[in-house]
DNA sequence: CGGCTAAATGAAATCGAATTTCAATTTCAA
DNA sequence: TTGAAATTGAAATTCGATTTCATTTAGCCG
């Protein structure tokens, strides 16, 4: 990692070498405040803007993208997977995946036919997860008591 | 209009009047700020505030909903059009829309596999437009003169 | 090993869109 | 006409994202 950053510029730091570590283990869709909340488990000196600072460092190196689902937190998405698309439930804010592979095939040739030039597609469901499903059912089983 | 709010139990006005006009003459893709330098010009005592509220109003009674392409200002698409996903352009930040039924049919399956039960689907395709691409191809004939 | 310079850091300040507050005004059903 | 509820406009607030700035540090060169 270090050699690798390295090549692009950067310099290695015990912050930035928390921070990458804690990034690539902690999984997807991760929120900076996740991130830093983790990272100051290991390091509870380092500073917020530098864990923003170096989730913008992994994406420009590419090695992470951002992900928008529309509820005004950016989450961070290693990129080291197939193209997939992101199902977010509305209620308990999960994110989940599916495969994509069928639909950016798809997404192509009507990108083509705009003479359009595409750089990144994403496709996201929103809705409720299954979990979250029986929760409501649950809910919905005693409006008798009114 | 005024009879289909007073069914939802809201009251027309003469500010909800000229901003639902102007939000359905200008068409898609209209951010608060455009919709709201519009509405000034019919009359410039209308609140920013006020059209806010108008368009949510909008999107809760069904005629529009929230369009986020994350470049972090959330744009208003009304909903009386088929299924259709969106071409943004990073240069021009302009937004053009390609049909998408077929991907729909096909996302669809892939949610029921989850058991999620599906809200909206949103694909968004960013890139550059043909005419950005054009600019891009002039701005780099040019580089003989380095 | 020092010395140096660009990069990196942390805290605080700033930004900007979204949203809320609140007092005043207006709608509309009774 | 009257009163309750909805609406409005301006200002304040929220909150994540981003920048500023003074200080520290990594890594290269001798
Ligand atoms: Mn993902
Ligand atoms: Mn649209
Ligand atoms: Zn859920
Ligand atoms: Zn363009």
């Amino acid at each position: 990692m270090r050699e690798f950053l390295k090549t692009k510029g950067f310099k290695m730091t015990p912050q930035r070498e928390i921070i990458f570590r804690a990034f690539f283990e902690i999984g997807d869709h991760v929120t900076v405040d996740e991130l830093y909340r983790r990272v100051r488990k290991s390091d509870n000196s380092v500073g917020y803007s530098t864990v923003w600072r170096n989730l913008k460092l992994i994406c420009r190196v590419g090695l992470a993208e951002e992900v928008n689902l529309g509820d005004g937190v950016t989450r961070y998405d290693r990129v080291t997977r197939e193209p997939h698309g992101h199902f977010y439930c509305v209620q308990c804010k999960q994110v989940t995946e599916f495969e994509m592979e069928e639909i950016v095939a798809k997404l192509h040739p009507i990108a083509d036919k705009q003479l359009f030039h595409v750089d990144t597609i994403k496709c996201e469901i929103s809705g409720v997860c299954e979990t979250c499903q029986k929760k409501t059912d649950d809910d919905d089983d005693t409006p008798l008591v009114s």
